[in-house]
DNA sequence: TTGAAAGCGGTACCAT
DNA sequence: ATGGTACCGCTTTCAA
């Protein structure tokens, strides 16, 4: 069934049937319904390619992670769908893995595809080298970053501040008196080298000089992570706190101490559920997603509608305090 | 850049180029090579809306799930996405949340969009009364069903035994003199309803008379459970197991019994992550959803090309073992 | 208010 | 091996 056919059948042209799929006002009210009807009746659809190909848009926007069965690349998936699918645009989704060459691949099916827009969920998609392949999509079609920062012109980016967020962390713990507090990281991409920066810079604003970093293999399930944090602990035993780059690894830090009969501060990273699924429960810092995301849709809306908008915008993150570390900011003895 | 221009700079026709395009044998290596670096030079990519008009398909399969942000959709569509690409295909993802009007409208968008087929994951998408909008979609687009089952014509089903696993934990925690088992589950979809009437059979099959089920609200967090559990733990103090419809209800119920001091046998549903983090870690069914998914997109990808396929596959769980319960199949004392 | 017809950018049939 | 051209189903300009 096609416009045609449709036209045929109400006897009008197809020009009228168009008007009346784009609520064209010039369509009397008498023939629209009667349009309508005929349409309902033979339950006719727009051949959404067609429409597509003159209209040079499919109201698609591809949405890549590297992987979506991480939770923090879930929830905002899980976000960004919601709020797209409000403005009438559907997600064409695509998980890349870490591998270079398969995030091209995707970044060029999606430009195939004649996406109105690609949205990148993380920093993974910075590379630590070079970003041709973003510049160069991001000329056929804009490009948003969530909780990644490129310099590129037609590349917009909102995130939050990672590396204040673990200095800050880094302070609450030296203001407990902990001196010793252990990093334990894993993927160096740019959101990583963030944090870990955080961590150093944090210790050296509060006057500490010995780093202890952890470096953990990527993708370790959560017994390689327990192992390697318990053998850094065995090596560090006078450590004192553990701050983790993810939830994730903090839950492996956390099993490790529990092996060791230790029980230190510990602070992860993502407010995952991960983080209230442990035991004790753990604190851990909100990356905002749940507000990054509206903005960031909001911000790709505007900008597809030719507003103008900024092209970096950075939120603050906040401290959820659950068992495995609370301030005393009310201190009162 | 369009296929008239690219045709002119090579001065062949149109046609010539079409056949670079698609592979066509009837071009010389000449001609081909010609075109080949000519479209590479101007960077073109033919349009796919206009492929997909002639065509009739993008290579696209839309993919429905009520949350992408549950680790159990997430993982299904992080393996049905990467298996799909293998095929050529792309992924348009939708998640419905569990209104049937907002997965009446999801399916409608997919077909409009002319997808070449349709899969849903988990049994929310069977609704306890009529599924008209899946036997329409199934006319107009092959279906595929991950973990539910409808039996309607140009439905396709993988999924796995949840009822008969559900018989066995029973059966497992009888054998260790367990008689008041506690079952803790929320929504009652199909595959709901299959967990808990596994549940009742098992207890039939073993000779218990007694049921103690636990109703959660659905979408409520850890201490909501947590709290619910413990009310019910309290009222029924005779309770010596604990099952769970999915891992993070089991972990609620792990809080609320670390709150009463209790350590009975636990055993969750999905073997998802949340189940490795738990401490102590949690004894989980496996869904198999590492086998389900493949063997679906397979199944699918048959289908497109015409062959025959099984309406219905099914296959066995696993039980995997943690700390919250072992079984003694080498009972040597 | 309505309609005829020219595209949009490809593919595929039928010639050559 | 290559090309001319009708056509896929819709939108939009221009004319009536």
């Amino acid at each position: 069934m096609n416009i045609k056919e449709i036209a045929a059948l109400c006897d009008v042209s197809t020009t009228t049937i168009s008007r009346v799929i784009n609520n064209d006002p010039r369509v009397t009210q008498k023939t629209r319904s009667h349009v309508k009807s005929i349409m309902k009746k033979y339950n006719y659809t727009p051949n959404a390619f067609a429409r597509g190909l003159i209209l040079n848009s499919m109201r698609m926007i591809g949405i890549l992670c590297t992987n979506i069965d991480d939770p923090y690349y879930a929830k905002a998936t899980s976000l960004i769908e919601s709020e797209i699918k409000k403005h009438g645009y559907n997600s064409i989704l695509g998980c890349t893995g870490n591998n270079l060459e398969d995030k091209i691949k995707h970044l060029d099916l999606l430009l195939k595809n004649r996406v109105d827009a690609i949205i990148l969920i993380g920093s993974a998609f910075r590379e630590n080298t070079e970003n041709d392949h973003i510049r160069t999509a991001a000329k056929q079609s804009p490009v948003i970053i969530i909780n990644g920062l490129i310099e590129i012109p037609g590349v917009y980016c909102v995130l939050c501040d990672e590396k204040e967020s673990i200095i800050q962390n880094v302070r609450l713990l030296t203001e407990q008196n902990k001196r010793n507090i252990m990093y334990v990281y894993d993927v160096l991409t740019y959101s990583g080298l963030q944090k870990l920066s955080g961590y150093r810079i944090g210790l050296e604003l509060c006057g500490i000089k010995k780093e202890i970093s952890v470096s953990v293999k990527i993708g370790a399930d959560i017994n390689e992570i327990r192992n390697t944090v318990a053998d850094a602990l065995k090596l560090f035993p006078e450590t004192d706190a553990i701050m983790a780059s993810e939830d994730f690894l903090a839950i492996g830090a956390q099993k490790a101490m529990a092996e060791l009969g230790k029980n230190l501060p510990l602070i992860g990273f993502d407010n995952s559920r991960y983080a209230q699924c442990a035991t004790p429960s753990l604190t851990s810092v909100d990356n905002m997603l749940d507000s990054i995301c509206p903005i960031a849709v909001k911000l790709l809306i505007d900008l597809l509608n030719g507003k103008k908008v900024p092209s970096k915008i950075i939120m603050p993150t906040e401290l959820i305090e659950r068992e495995t570390f609370v301030t005393k900011k009310s201190s009162t003895v």
